[in-house]
DNA sequence: TGTAAATAGGATAAAATTATCCGAAATAAA
DNA sequence: TTTATTTCGGATAATTTTATCCTATTTACA
């Protein structure tokens, strides 16, 4: 459903944001040790979400990375699928016509409609606020 | 959401499905040129197709692609997607855990679950019969 | 029997995605 | 000011996916 890059990213946010509440910044070691990503390829995708104002980063010793904790309620699985992958996931056929719509459609267009609509809606409406405190009571985990 | 194999496998079933109920079997350049997919790459995905029986091939002269009229109604797109893209759809968590399940969930688990099972249950309803009913009928469109 | 038309299948290439490496730049602290 | 730590960013490599090419095999038909 997601790349690779978009799992680490969506993971890596989650660990960063429940640190933040905890007023932790993290390196970039301790994020892909703790949602078992490797460490080099989850820097660029650090990057990603640094330029597109995510997260915040801070260079030199004792730096890392962080998420202002006002924002982090604010910030919905959507931004950050966005940032990584693009538009990709919603926009576009099923089946990889150029052209689908209501009035040129696919042959799984109609199929796809509550499906891709039930996506998008849970991608813009789930925020990771309430991912950080599922990973904080241990409802939910980041790896293995 | 699938691969482009699985895209040129399911719009070249429908195409095939369409001329089989006319008695007519489909050469592998006709199949191409109807989805608008790279030939050479569509014969693999093809070969795959026939190897799990869910289409049928007939070499040489005259030779070309079939399926059994009285399949195609039970022939489910779940089957041409396990065939092409294996189960990766389904199985496997939304941000690649190893182990995801209600005992130990990822982040987005519960909030996938629904979304998955739709996909999974569209996919295992819907045939070949109603896909290639719609093409035929001008409802919807192999290409473009 | 020979030839043209098809699919089968192995080898290879191109492109995209995933992943690694390394030096540069920034920063805190000794 | 030097050193250790850390992100940044460019280059490169590995892997997977997508795509192409070429030969073998099969079959209809002249």
């Amino acid at each position: 459903m997601f790349s690779k890059a978009c799992e680490y990213g969506i993971k890596a946010s989650i660990f960063i944001a429940l640190k933040s509440y905890q007023e932790k910044r993290v390196s970039l070691k301790a994020i892909a040790k703790e949602v078992a990503s490797p460490e080099a390829f989850t820097a660029k995708i650090l990057q990603d979400l640094v330029r597109h104002e995510i997260i915040n980063s801070v260079k030199g010793a004792h730096g890392g990375f962080e998420i202002d904790k006002n924002k982090i309620s604010s910030i919905k699985l959507e931004q950050i699928v966005y940032a990584i992958d693009g538009n990709k996931i919603y926009s576009g056929c099923g089946l990889g016509l150029e052209i689908c719509n209501e009035l040129h459609p696919c042959p799984v267009h109609e199929k796809f409609k509550s499906i891709r609509s039930e996506l998008k809606n849970m991608l813009e409406t789930t925020n990771l606020e309430e991912l950080a405190l599922d990973i904080k009571s241990g409802i939910s985990f980041l790896k293995i």
